[in-house]
DNA sequence: CCCCAGGTTCTGG
DNA sequence: CCAGAACATGGG
């Protein structure tokens, strides 16, 4: 049955925080709001002047909890965004998408989409993931499903997994489920590990490079300390930290990094690191406004 | 037929 | 240790 649960969350932007490349479930309703799938929830959310409204389809009565702790309602985003505006680039990032929040996902399911983000377009992650839930995930209300769990995807193989499309990444995907299924890698676990010892781990699974580890660390196990190291961050990092992010805010890098990723893919002219102009690209429509 | 996409692995120096 | 190429697939 559906429910309807209500966070206060003033000022959030839905736009900015599912589809800002760090969740690859949701999409947009034509009426405003998005659709999408967290966990086995399949779920509308629309703001409600400054709370969010989550029509949520699950058999479960109070979802409450789970969602604040998706939305991480409990951290102090007033706070954070006012101690990453201490940096001026950072502040002009945080400006520009205030709404944009880091969402507190599933290890597994976070493992795996980073895994096919490598190399990938973000629309074409989505599709990919959306086959993979259509074949092994849990069929749920209303036509949608779950995110496959490491059991069942361990239980494919390159043949039958050929219909995803994921190319190369597919035998990726496979040896990920395969050392979470049996147990060679416990992803929780690894949340309790220091940082760069869960990063050891996590790169034993092929296919999961310093990037992926670090992605996998702050979306899917919440290490908000962890940086990932996209094409956009290093361009960013080269051409206003060169002497490294600062370390009075390295306990939270991950989140400031969420900002920046976003600033510099919609806006890398007010950073001054336009990446190559690709070749009959139409421009990007911008709502930056660049500083003098 | 070119290049690129929230990289990683493999190979040759 | 480091630079280049290869890796499937979709889109411009």
């Amino acid at each position: 049955m559906s429910h309807t649960v209500c966070l206060p969350l003033p000022h959030l932007s839905l736009a900015d925080t599912l589809d800002c490349g760090q969740a690859f479930r949701f999409t947009p309703l034509p009426e405003g709001g998005f659709s999408g799938v967290v966990g086995n929830r399949p779920c509308e959310m629309q703001m409600q002047g400054d709370h969010l409204q989550i029509t949520c389809h699950c058999l479960s009565q109070s979802c409450q909890p789970f969602w604040e702790d998706y939305f991480d309602l409990s951290r102090d985003y007033s706070a954070l965004q006012q101690r990453l505006s201490t940096e001026p680039s950072l502040k002009a990032a945080v400006a520009f998408a205030p709404g944009l929040r880091v969402l507190r996902q599933e290890p597994f399911e976070a493992l795996c989409t980073f895994i096919l983000s490598q190399n990938n377009s973000i629309p074409n992650i989505k599709g990919i993931v959306a086959r993979l839930c259509g074949a092994l995930g849990q069929p749920l209300p209303g036509e949608v499903f779950g995110f496959p769990t490491p059991e069942v995807l361990a239980g494919e193989t390159l043949a039958s997994l050929a219909p995803l499309r994921a190319g190369y990444r597919a035998g990726y995907l496979l040896d990920a489920a395969e050392k979470v299924a049996s147990g060679v890698i416990d992803l929780p676990a690894l949340g309790l590990l220091p940082l760069e010892e869960a990063r050891m781990a996590l790169m034993r699974i092929r296919g999961v490079g310093p990037k992926v580890a670090d992605c996998m660390l702050l979306y899917g196990l919440h290490r908000v300390e962890s940086l990932p190291k996209d094409v956009w961050i290093n361009r960013v990092l080269e051409a206003l930290y060169p002497g490294g992010f600062p370390v009075a805010l390295s306990d939270v890098a991950g989140l400031a990094q969420q900002y920046l990723f976003h600033y510099a893919r919609h806006c890398p002219e007010a950073l001054a690191i336009s990446p190559e102009p690709q070749r009959s690209a139409p421009a990007p429509k911008s709502r930056c406004k660049v500083p003098n």
